[in-house]
DNA sequence: TTGTTTTTGAATGAATTTAATCGTTTTTGA
DNA sequence: TCAAAAACGATTAAATTCATTCAAAAACAA
């Protein structure tokens, strides 16, 4: 067996159980000891396993994919759907500013074959984008451990370098009156200097957050369009005659 | 059997099984080892395979492999001495410019409990400062895949914004004449800046690094402070005419 | 046929990977 | 807490694979 076979072959078999013990990967592959000893070593280094006493584990995982399977983040299938009804609206050739958060992230997959530069402050975005082939720049900035969204002065200051055809931003509010709202000031100062940098701006939403309010105001409504799962007919009605509204299904 | 249809066979057999071993391909060719040994070094050469110790695998598999390819645990070993022999140089209250690269990766650790700021351009740096505790603002700029590293005009001008006390770099060769040289011109000019924005740079080096030339120059040997572990008399002598050396162990 | 070029196969020593050993560290369970 | 058992890293020897070289065989051209 190969060394690239056994390597795939203890992944494969850490993937299926989560845990694995060094005897039962000896006994499973007909190596040595030392051997499957150095395999695990190996690729602890490349980071695709942890090394525990007796074994291995699987690697921690990075802070999107812990929010993304965190009970915490609701309505998981729904932001997936709405992500890639968001991702329609970009188009081969476009330079696209994708905020940090949720919603966005699952944008990534559904942009795979278009010809796109992306800029992002989310840090948990990089990876995703570069799985998935897309050229990518980060603004600077602050990391904010929590969100992992870059933030503050430096990337006020990175942003002005560029210009977008399209933005796409995650909110905690949406309200007719208060018009988009989120937690942190300095990611609403963030997320309204990309919206105006950009030629059309759009924020994703889902029902969870009509007619919330949330500490720091972002914008008006009309600064962006819509993008949203189902509505109620009589809120459709309201909103639309703020801005533009897309309604995925 | 012709040479090209060997190739085709072997080929075909890579299609189907994803991984082939030489000896297979011998005994399914009644070829000798040599002629196949020579079909796969070709086939390599145009890139229709990979070749890996005991046989062959489809190429591409992904290119994130590569980056992080370095499997010794020797060499590893010796870099976090080497970092932590760097890490007693910071001090409460520096702000800190640490490089991308494995190296001056593996200092975070030792970097825990020291009151500090700390700027990358490392993108697989942020996560592990994170969990240390350190304050850290990212450069912004163009994500090269290959070395998880910020480059490019943006990550310059968010450099400007910064002075710092010390500044870590990576470097690939180190010479009398010519210097500190890295393979990338982008990565050179950042960390050419990022030093010459410090207050005291650092350029750390473990001996596999003597006397080797690089494609980009960063700067001379004086620039910088030079942290290495073991090192032959001789070589520390001429360099220590050049710059300080600081020698680890 | 004869001479030339190309391909093949075998041999060699170097390089790499694997297996086994041994003293040390960690865990377990009484 | 202590001792036995299991697991560990480091070292070393063995086995396997590798690149190189060179001569024989095959293919080719004149």
């Amino acid at each position: 067996m190969l060394t690239n076979e056994r390597h795939e072959f203890i992944l494969n078999m850490l993937a299926e159980k989560q845990t694995i013990k060094i005897q039962d990967v000896v006994d499973a592959t007909a190596a040595s000891e030392s051997t499957i000893r150095r395999d695990l070593t190996e690729l602890e280094n490349q980071q695709k396993l942890e090394r525990v006493f007796g074994g291995a584990v699987l690697p921690d995982r990075n802070l999107m994919e812990q929010s993304v399977s965190d009970k915490s983040t609701q309505h998981l299938q729904e932001k997936i759907r709405l992500a890639k009804f968001a991702a329609t609206f970009v188009q081969d050739g476009d330079s696209v500013y994708l905020d940090a958060g949720t919603t966005t992230f699952q944008m990534i997959p559904f942009l795979k074959d278009k010809d796109i530069t992306v800029v992002t402050n989310g840090l948990t975005h990089v990876d995703s984008l570069n799985e998935h082939g897309i050229t990518t720049y980060l603004t600077g900035g602050l990391m904010k451990s929590r969100t992992g969204a870059l933030v503050g002065a430096q990337t006020v200051q990175s942003l002005q370098n560029y210009r977008f055809d399209r933005c796409f931003l995650g909110v905690n509010g949406i309200h007719e009156e208060y018009g988009y709202t989120t937690p942190d000031p300095e990611e609403a100062a963030v997320k309204r200097l990309a919206s105006s940098l950009s030629r059309k701006a759009y924020v994703l939403a889902d029902h969870s957050k009509y007619n919330k309010v949330s500490f720091a105001k972002i914008m008006d409504l009309a600064a962006a369009v819509m993008v949203v799962d189902r509505m109620p007919d009589d809120l459709l009605a309201i909103l639309e005659k703020k801005t533009t509204v897309k309604v995925e299904s």
